[in-house]
DNA sequence: TATAAGCCATCAATATAATGAATACAAATC
DNA sequence: GATTTGTATTCATTATATTGATGGCTTATA
């Protein structure tokens, strides 16, 4: 039992290649093999379900085991760091999970700013739906992540808030509105995201489940794919106001009568043990928030 | 880096000796001194400060980086025990907290009754204030513990509650009143325990801070020496019902008006990453806790 | 079905790391 | 200053991880 087996034991569950893995982490391919078998036989299990072609599957004692190799790796990886940083120097590995759903510009905002800072960080992106950040968090498949809160399972910090926006057709009935009530909405037919962002974002308007299925119109994976349809007046969706584009050409958006706040937190593991690196992004993304407050992100 | 380095590491700092702790994890002296070296080499930093002597303490980077160790160690034991959990065998290592203040019964009994379900598991006990216990359990020195409720920053489970009580000599003069208000217990003087507990339980009562301070009067150790000098009439004192002999002699109880209740939890840093032993012990805890129900624990 | 290519397990050989035994060295105690 | 106690160091040994070569199995392709 050492790092090296784990650290293949949990490259084969993502990879499923001996070969690729052998590669990835600059070993042989035999090494990998011999790893994984010294580490079963130690353990008295069989990890992984493989044929001759690679790895087939996570058996089940495997898929228990694997959530505690990720987080033991991730506090070897915390002790390094905490080395590196009692030397002055913040370096390291972050995995940094984001959603479809939230504002491709806070990502990219903030990763820049955070990068400037730490240039010897190397940062590592996830992207997923909501439930699958807060999950790979869990289970430490990444470090941080942006969740929206209230996240369960996790710590979180509010970064920002964001209101939720109805947006339609310039020409929609309903553009001169000052906001759209959920009576307005269980008219409408939606356009939305391909994920179940798509379903949190409209069970904040307060429509039933039913109602929900039967509205949703057509599910595109791009926000720009939706709001070209909304814009030929194919239907209405429901966007947070950032994900918006700065000008709105043909299109309108309008809050919700009551309105709908969205809290956009970053969720780490458990903050107390949680490497430096992870904390000093938590912070910068904080200070970042805070000079843009006011800015571009209208807080409630 | 690998295991035994750590494990060395994690028991230096706490025996302080070299050849104390090769003797324990069955090494030769020179193991372990290569053991850390290589460590704080690899690392680059010094993790304990030490003399010919021994080890002096930890330094400030061993300080950091330590609770990361006993993490990374904890998930290696948990790794260890589902792959024997796998086999249907339950055997593993359990370190567990228990306060002063909580009933000793309770302990006993829970661990009697665990012990015969699970005679593989080694239950390692570990005592301490409240404080103690809840960082013990932050800081994975411990597994579960026993916590008064609610505990900040990790997970618990309720397993009982109790009642805060007066507890007076027989002839004292509020020893016939139904309940015991706030203004009777300011003109009174306390015998509490020595340690922190004594604060938290008076605080409950709604009693001032500097009061309390002011009418603290003897403080013991052992709580069968505080109930005896209570029967003496040297003071009163407030304990859990719980703490309270079967037979009160020469004393009485009586609860506070209002009454105060205390919940007492088992905690445990983050129930998903635990081992399976600590899962069960605290299933098994709380199936206890069911069948005293209504028999030793009045429930309120 | 023959052939080639890709991939994993195995074996033996080698490199590397962990450990042990002996010893030197420092600090405290008498 | 001798003795005890305990750690660091050196060197030899042992255990372990890793490699390179090989063979077997599978899949794809003709």
């Amino acid at each position: 039992m050492n790092f090296s087996q784990f650290q293949a034991f949990v490259a084969l569950a993502e990879m499923g290649s001996f070969t690729e893995v052998a590669n990835a982490i600059n070993l042989t391919q035999s090494a990998v093999s011999h790893a994984l078998t010294a580490l079963e036989s130690e353990l008295g299990v069989t990890l992984l379900e493989r044929n001759r072609k690679g790895v087939v599957a996570l058996t089940n004692v495997g898929q228990v085991i694997i959530p505690h190799v990720r987080a033991l790796l991730a506090q070897v990886e915390a002790i390094e760091q905490e080395a590196k940083a009692a030397q002055g120097r913040t370096m390291g590995k972050l995995r940094l999970g984001n959603t479809f759903c939230l504002s491709p510009g806070l990502l990219a905002s903030v990763m820049t700013c955070f990068q400037q800072q730490y240039p010897d960080v190397e940062l590592v992106l996830f992207e997923g739906t909501m439930n699958e950040v807060e999950e790979w968090i869990a289970s430490s498949i990444i470090d941080v992540g942006f969740v929206p809160l209230p996240a369960t399972g996790i710590d979180s910090t509010l970064i920002t808030t964001d209101e939720l926006q109805v947006v339609l057709a310039a020409g929609h009935h309903l553009h001169a509105q000052r906001a759209i009530t959920l009576d307005d909405l269980n008219q409408e037919n939606f356009i939305m995201p391909k994920n179940e962002c798509s379903f949190r974002l409209m069970g904040m308007t307060g429509m039933e489940p039913s109602r929900i299925k039967a509205s949703m119109r057509y599910q595109a994976s791009d926000s720009a794919t939706i709001l070209a349809m909304v814009r030929e007046g194919l239907g209405i969706t429901l966007l947070p106001r950032m994900m918006l584009p700065a000008k709105l050409d043909g299109i309108v958006a309008l809050p919700l009568d009551p309105p709908q706040h969205i809290e956009i937190g970053l969720g780490i593991k458990a903050r107390a043990m949680a490497s430096p690196v992870a904390k000093l992004f938590v912070q910068t993304t904080l200070a970042w928030a805070h000079r843009q407050a006011g800015l571009l992100v209208p807080v409630a």
